[in-house]
DNA sequence: CGCGGGTTTGATGATGCTCAAGCCCGGTGG
DNA sequence: CCACCGGGCTTGAGCATCATCAAACCCGCG
């Protein structure tokens, strides 16, 4: 079960045997099915969760019940209301599954005691939040700067698991624009080659 | 100089009066005019800079020269191209002053020194990545999800420091919209009043 | 076979951009 | 002290992009 939590931690700091078990106990493993919630706005966000397989999104819902994805997480990716499960104030994310998923989560309260127990894991959280915003970066200017022709070539060039594995409306999404428009521009790509 | 630096810190960390010695020998104070450039694209970014005081902006320029904010940073921000920082690799982002100012500067290898003499700068920047990332994020569905006016409305909601201190091009550009959308947005709300 | 979710296609309209001109105001030099 | 200059802000007209609404289509699944 953390055979991919360990090989991505490794990644980026090493451990030692007596820290991966420690680690480990923080963690409660918890399989979640296509479609389920993991977190539903409203609620307060209670779980880290590490994706050891399968495949989820965050995103909000506006008062006209359209959605606007904030993440996809597959292995090796973390999700959650970070905002909520920081401060502990209701989340405004959803969180569900698009496929079915193997979660390892923490709550907050063992996320704190966690990083300081095991100091190696601080610092690759402050490494993993370091990349995080690094891409959140790229994605913003992205959105303000470039055509929805542009976004989703671009997306397409830097990010092709995601056209993969995604279904189409749920990309839109990602991109700010909506599933007729990505259709047309698909379209027009296709023409263009 | 390192009043304003501490005294942040401090909201995040405790730090012992030895700390504060070891992490003063890291920075390197600098003067910064406005309208001087602090980092150019094409140059490696070799210092994370925190403000002590005055303004600065990160952003970068498209191929019709277009500039595309990134960040703001006043007394109590950090700013850098933190993808050339960490990676060493050419900077996509200009950054300069809009106004004088003082700053703290640091090495990425002196940076990572730090962080491993007092782990609890290390802790600080875990924390100060993670609501970045929660204020990048919101941002984000800002850009994606709202008309022009509801993202000026949001900002000025949320962040009204912004509105009072910076020019209103630089704010149409932070916003992803033109110079000339925003001043009929707001002669648009001024009327509604 | 028929249902339903996702995708495509079309027509129409709104939002926001581009280009161009004028204005306001603070700073500089005569 | 005034004239001028320039940057930033405003205003207008026309246009491109993208959203909306609606209908048809496709395909996997019960």
């Amino acid at each position: 079960m953390f055979e991919v939590f360990f090989t991505h931690v490794k990644e980026k700091v090493l451990l030692l045997k007596e820290e991966e078990t420690i680690i480990k106990k923080y963690f409660i493993p918890k399989i979640l099915r296509k479609k389920q919630y993991l977190l539903q706005d409203g609620d307060i966000c209670k779980y880290l969760s590490f994706v050891e397989n399968g495949l989820l999104r965050s995103y909000t819902v506006d008062d006209k019940g359209n959605e606007h994805m904030i993440q996809f997480a597959w292995e090796g990716w973390w999700i959650a209301d970070t905002y909520s499960f920081l401060s502990g104030e209701k989340a405004t994310y959803n969180i569900d599954a698009i496929e079915d998923s193997e979660l390892l989560m923490i709550t907050p309260a063992h996320f704190e005691e966690m990083v300081i127990m095991v100091p190696k894991m601080e610092r690759y959280f402050r490494i993993l939040f370091q990349n995080n915003i690094i891409s959140k970066e790229k994605r913003l200017i992205s959105s303000n700067s470039f055509t929805a022709e542009e976004k989703y070539v671009n997306l397409v060039t830097f990010h092709p698991q995601i056209i993969q594995r995604i279904s189409q409306h749920l990309i839109a999404s990602y991109l700010g624009i909506t599933p007729e428009t990505l259709s047309r521009i698909r379209k027009n790509i296709a023409g263009k080659k």
